[in-house]
DNA sequence: TTACAGCTTTACAAAATCTTAATAATTTTA
DNA sequence: TAAAATTATTAAGATTTTGTAAAGCTGTAA
């Protein structure tokens, strides 16, 4: 059977070597580009499952690169960047990127991650009824079940995990889950966005004061999983 | 044996290829239409077992395609859609779509789809009696029993009740109840529902004040179960 | 014509949901 | 670690949505 394929977009060599083992010893193809360009092509010869982006390139902006990529490049995208460099992250996710980890970084982490967008890849599915843990959200008959119980969810709340339930596993930005909920306007009203993952959290989570399934990604955003 | 006999409405001659080679490699007699026309007519001279429509047709909207067919035929339609429409793929489905997938489509994913469509074909058919908790509502007869105790509904409230019953565990809109009752230029006349349900709430409820059928769903509609 | 059933409309009460602000808790930064 | 920033919680109005009763309207049949 063939392996899964990842391209890594790095300029430092020790990374790539590093990144090199931890894959190939967890069973992936690994591809290596040293320069955003030369990324560019041998993603555009040969498109892999997954690429990991350095966002800090010396050539040309790792955030160029990631906009040329998602002209035409769907799957995963997963950016690494220098510890808590908030500002390329947030631009990066809102340039595209699928999901985005600091280094230096867990390797059980990195794996997790990798798994988590390659799964996502592969469920372009759309079956109305997204299964995730103990929920069932049924975004056509607009209902949630947790451990097949019916929730009572008011229409917001439902708008709410309906979204995090299309982007499982990814990081939402504030602005985006404002924009797409509650309209463009509301764009800065993340005090909203606070009580609506409360009561979220209430009701979906077994221990809401240590929420399994909306996870806080402190100055970004949250992730459903 | 006669192979079953698919019909693919589409205007993207790629497309129609595609699904041909895909469909008649599974043993499928595969019919052609380009326009949302040409398919009302075969589809009229000859009912396939399934029809695949895109709803993205150029002629006139797949939409009202969808809706003329479903004015006499009665087996599965499934939609082909851009990808992530939601907006149309809710009103498809609101239309009598019975499954829908996104272009680009996995090969495994519409046979198994297929399958399941067909399948349903020959099972879902003529029960005209839907049994839901202690009711009874013959859809043909149009009657309504609770606990084998005929109710004397008026002609509009029968054929509310009758559209819940056909929609059970689903959250309806208010539009859409209107729509499918009263017509499409009674939208937003939200109160009737309002006086209706009440009606309905009265005869079919052990309690119409904690109704346990007919389940408000504030600022969304009902769901009925 | 009248009686009647069923539909439409109005008015108001009740319930559900949302918004906002104050305060507490947690995480990040320096 | 302490300060700053961010996030979480709570609860009270404010607002929106829903429910109910009843009056008015309309067409039909006796």
């Amino acid at each position: 059977m063939n392996k899964t394929e990842i391209l890594i977009i790095d300029d430092e060599p020790q990374i790539r070597k590093l990144l090199e083992i931890i894959l190939e010893s967890n069973d992936y193809k690994v591809l290596q580009a040293e320069t955003g360009k030369e990324g560019l092509v041998k993603a555009a010869n040969h498109p892999p499952e997954l690429i990991l982006l350095d966002i800090g390139l010396p050539d040309s902006s790792g955030q160029e690169i990631l906009k040329a990529l998602r002209q035409w490049y769907s799957k995963a995208i997963i950016i690494l960047s220098v510890q808590n460099n908030e500002n390329d992250i947030v631009t990066a996710l809102d340039n595209g990127a699928t999901d985005y980890l600091a280094k230096p970084f867990r390797t059980a982490e990195l794996l997790a991650r990798i798994r988590s967008a390659i799964r996502r890849n592969q469920t372009t599915d759309n079956t109305s009824v997204v299964e995730i843990g103990n929920l069932q959200i049924d975004l056509v008959a607009r209902t949630v079940k947790k451990e097949n119980a019916l929730l009572k969810l008011t229409s917001t709340e439902f708008n709410l995990i309906a979204l995090f339930a299309k982007n499982e596993g990814r990081v939402l930005r504030h602005q985006f889950i404002l924009k797409e909920i509650w309209g463009i306007t509301y764009q800065t009203e993340t005090q909203y966005l606070r009580v609506f993952v409360g009561t979220l959290r209430k009701k979906i989570e077994d221990n809401p004061n240590q929420p399994k399934h909306i996870i806080t990604e402190s100055g970004v955003g949250y992730r459903f999983q």
